[in-house]
DNA sequence: GCCAACGTTGGC
DNA sequence: GCCAACGTTGGC
């Protein structure tokens, strides 16, 4: 079982969005970049934990967990037309784009970029390295069991 | 809105 | 296969 931190917009989807859906879990859609995709479709298991991270938003950070109920799929947006995903070099028979559906466990308290930033102990999280965009990074157990002691 | 850091694209 | 130009991310 595997670790992990996953960046949404709450403009998108927050962690209320998630709690409020229908069974509690959505669609990790939209993911456009190769690293990502790759850990979602080659690493991530049904049941791997996931800290959900609010981005581009006001209080970026922490601010719940969740875990992985389906193993990836073909991102459907990729062949929509009418979606901003769109992506015309992509085909049913080949589909480039991957995502997992993931589901709500519970909020924490808002972990805040600048705290996870104080802690020593945390000093090799992924999303604290410098340049790091990666909208979803694996967290080391240590990291992660740091983590659910301080919520 | 700014801008540093990255990733992708496409001409050559 | 190089690399300049461009687009995106995301904290501030």
């Amino acid at each position: 079982m595997r670790y992990w931190l996953m960046k949404s917009e709450p403009s998108d989807v927050s962690i209320d969005d998630l709690a409020s859906m229908p069974k509690q879990t959505v669609a990790w859609y939209g993911v456009r970049n190769y690293q990502a995709r790759n850990f979602m479709r080659d690493q991530m298991r049904v049941g791997d934990q996931v800290f959900f991270y609010h981005s581009s938003c006001e209080q970026p950070g922490i601010v719940g967990i969740a875990e992985v109920c389906k193993r990836a799929y073909p991102d459907a947006t990729q062949f929509d037309p009418a979606s901003k995903y769109f992506d015309p070099k992509a085909t049913p028979e080949t589909p480039r784009w991957f995502n997992v559906d993931v589901q709500f466990v519970k909020k924490t308290r808002l972990v805040g970029i600048k705290e996870l930033r104080s802690y020593p102990e945390l000093a090799s999280l992924r999303i604290l390295q410098k340049g790091s965009r990666l909208s979803i990074t694996p967290v080391d157990p240590a990291e992660w069991k740091f983590i659910m002691g301080i919520l």
